[in-house]
DNA sequence: TTCTATTTTTAGATTAGACTAAAAATTATA
DNA sequence: TATAATTTTTAGTCTAATCTAAAAATAGAA
């Protein structure tokens, strides 16, 4: 139906207008995708014949219902293959995305349907990422940044902002993951580091750490 | 590492090469692949310059130990999917090539080592073509066309030359899938039409039905 | 062996998707 | 508001993979 570059294209823009509100510029496609902007703005017209978005010269993208429904069925797949990884193949969350990446572009509903059940018709992605329905429709959970809590206040764990190998490696050797109860012991205003309580462990992190974990504070 | 269309080029010559012995002609892979004789040129000077094959103009081309390599390990990754797909997902065996073309290109080490696992590091797909090892290395089994057999004779289905959709339908019908006894009750020398018995039941069938349904007999 | 039919290759064009360099529009600043 | 900086678009080039049409080589028949 679509291509792999349209697809690709579609599932950044879908992610860029819930990071900011409205409309996506070419720059910041350009750069969640490490490409040029001229090759962005060449890809965007096409999108726009296509319906799949609306576009006017220099005031950035908006994705149509369409380009909206394709976009969260891509990220569905991607979300549904990276469950499949870890807990059938026994993968580690670090090492799922890559390849999720390929296997999203893959077409066949009724594999999608079937995988979905084989899975059990998970809600959540390895990542604590809600997996959208068959519809695109994506749950929207309550949910914080670690580094938007107060001291002495406490969350658990429910998912990673950023997934990179290297952030989900570190969150391993601090015994972090997914449904780990975490409590904010002291908080620097000036660079917003802080020092948590994990299990019986208590340690610093850095403002970028605390910036890329969400909680859910139980009150 | 290799492009899809490098890929799917070094498997239809694999194939190609175990079907007729020896080189493999411009016209015989422009045929499997569906596709233009001077296309195919295009591609076999690509793919000698990379060493996968050795190619003298008009003079067809070969595989090199690489090449081979390359094109079994596609194809194992092909029958691991469609094994996959019934064992796992109960897809019917005339549903998964379409989607296992796609999935053969899926480019990880790791997860074809873990797939194998989780399958339980099958010999053969739902097909009952063999899956080459991690090596690339093709188990020869001894298997004869349900057409070179004898009258009075029997054998056991042990896998199919044709796996289209049509015909594996046809099989259902027939109630014929991998392990069925067949014996042959009748053989017309004119036209190489059968009248076989499977199970409690007796059927005619035409010489292309015979010549697409490999058997193993057992003396 | 010479001519003809077939096979294969070359030449040139096309499309998708990327790039660089330069032009145009917008936004920020003095 | 005029000028400078930034963002975005356009113009033109490139590569992979395909095609058509025509030329070249090989194989088959007379
Ligand atoms: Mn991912
Ligand atoms: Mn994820
Ligand atoms: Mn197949
Ligand atoms: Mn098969």
């Amino acid at each position: 139906m679509f291509t792999l570059a349209e697809e690709n294209y579609l599932k950044a823009i879908f992610h860029l207008e819930h990071e900011f509100q409205g409309e996506v510029s070419t720059n910041a496609i350009a750069e969640s995708m490490e490409t040029k902007p001229s090759s962005v703005t060449d890809m965007i017209q096409k999108l726009a014949e296509k319906k799949l978005l609306t576009y006017k010269r220099y005031k950035g993208v908006q994705l149509t219902a369409e380009g909206k429904k394709v976009a969260a069925n891509v990220i569905r797949k991607h979300r549904l293959w990276e469950v499949f990884l870890v807990e059938k193949l026994s993968f580690h969350w670090d090492q799922v995305h890559e390849i999720a990446e390929q296997l999203e572009h893959i077409q066949s509903e009724e594999l999608i349907i079937r995988l979905d059940k084989f899975l059990g018709s998970p809600e959540f992605d390895p990542h604590g990422d809600p997996i959208p329905d068959k519809h695109g429709v994506l749950k929207r959970t309550e949910k914080k940044l670690l580094s938007e809590i107060d001291k002495n206040q406490k969350g658990v764990c429910v998912g990673v902002k950023e997934s990179s190998p290297e952030f989900l490696q570190y969150l391993d050797k601090k015994k972090i993951s997914i449904g780990t109860k975490i409590r904010v012991l002291g908080k620097e205003f000036f660079d917003g580091s802080m020092i948590i309580q994990v299990g019986s462990e208590q340690f610093f992190i850095s403002h970028k750490i605390a910036e890329n974990l969400y909680v859910q504070t139980q009150e």
